[in-house]
DNA sequence: TATTGTTATACTCTATAACTATA
DNA sequence: TATAGTTATAGAGTATAACAATA
């Protein structure tokens, strides 16, 4: 494996220590996992955040802007541009709820829904295109480790 | 765990299946290492990619411009500004080949070699405070994993 | 004709701070 | 005085296409 297809037709880049760093590693990751993710999705029109975001929301009804926008490290600044496109869009409902009216409670339409349903395969189907390379094993397990490093799956049944 | 100290603050927010995407968790993944990364580095005034860029040319003297950038998943009209901010420093020098004098081959001048090296155990210190929440053990795991999806570590020595 | 790198443009995401309206 | 969200502005990263020089 080390002087079969390496020399195709690029010069052989030496990476060093940095080849162990998780920053870089996870930048890479994330650029391959979204490459994949896209290829499968052409006549998709949405972002993955913002299909993120109606999913959240779908999960979550009534959920306060802020605070699906603090779990998803989306910017306060960006995500009210966000919540505007899909408010837009007709995908998302505004309610200033009474009980304080400095707040802003999402929820999907109906059109929405139907929206967040009708690609949650495709979108989902992440886990079975996106793994290039790792076995069914190993790709399970780097699902377990990055939730563990993020603490997404802390409060999660798993 | 479930019921401890879940309800700290926030609304809990429930986030279903995509919890287990790879792409969902390597963007949160991605932005946890940056902010650990940045946080050890006060003074750094340079953006990660670009020291990545300037270690590799280091590492790699010669090599062409476009090698480098597709290796690291730059694209080339990035690649060329970046370049041009690096030789404006005074950290990197370009050298049009007689052989092809389409291409451009960098190299480190000796102030870019001593800015690698003068910041090198800093940057390599992310593998120590980045990987909160894993053991020693699960962050290598984490990383060996990561090599084999990126496909980084294809022809390395490991 | 094809390739390497450059320029120019636009769009997304991010960062920041000032602002409003509520509390 | 603090908080939730908004607006405005600027910067970084990316995508794209048109372009020049060279092969």
């Amino acid at each position: 494996m080390r002087d079969a297809a390496e020399t195709i037709d690029e010069e052989r880049v030496e990476l060093g220590e940095i080849a162990h760093s998780l920053g870089f590693l996870l930048r890479l990751a994330q650029l391959k996992a979204f490459d994949s993710f896209y290829k499968t999705l052409l006549d998709f029109d949405f972002k993955l955040g913002e299909y993120t975001v109606l999913w959240v929301i779908g999960l979550n009804p009534g959920l306060r802007q802020g605070t699906i926008a603090r779990k998803l490290n989306i910017k306060p600044a960006h995500m009210t541009k966000l919540v505007q496109r899909m408010v837009a869009a007709g995908y998302i409902a505004r309610e200033i709820p009474a009980d304080d009216r400095r707040s802003v409670h999402l929820a999907l339409t109906d059109e929405g829904a139907a929206l967040v349903a009708k690609n949650r395969d495709a979108f989902l189907n992440q886990h079975l295109t996106e793994r290039d390379g790792l076995s069914e094993k190993e790709a399970t397990q780097l699902i377990v480790l990055l939730n563990k490093y993020t603490g997404v799956g802390g409060g999660e049944k798993e």
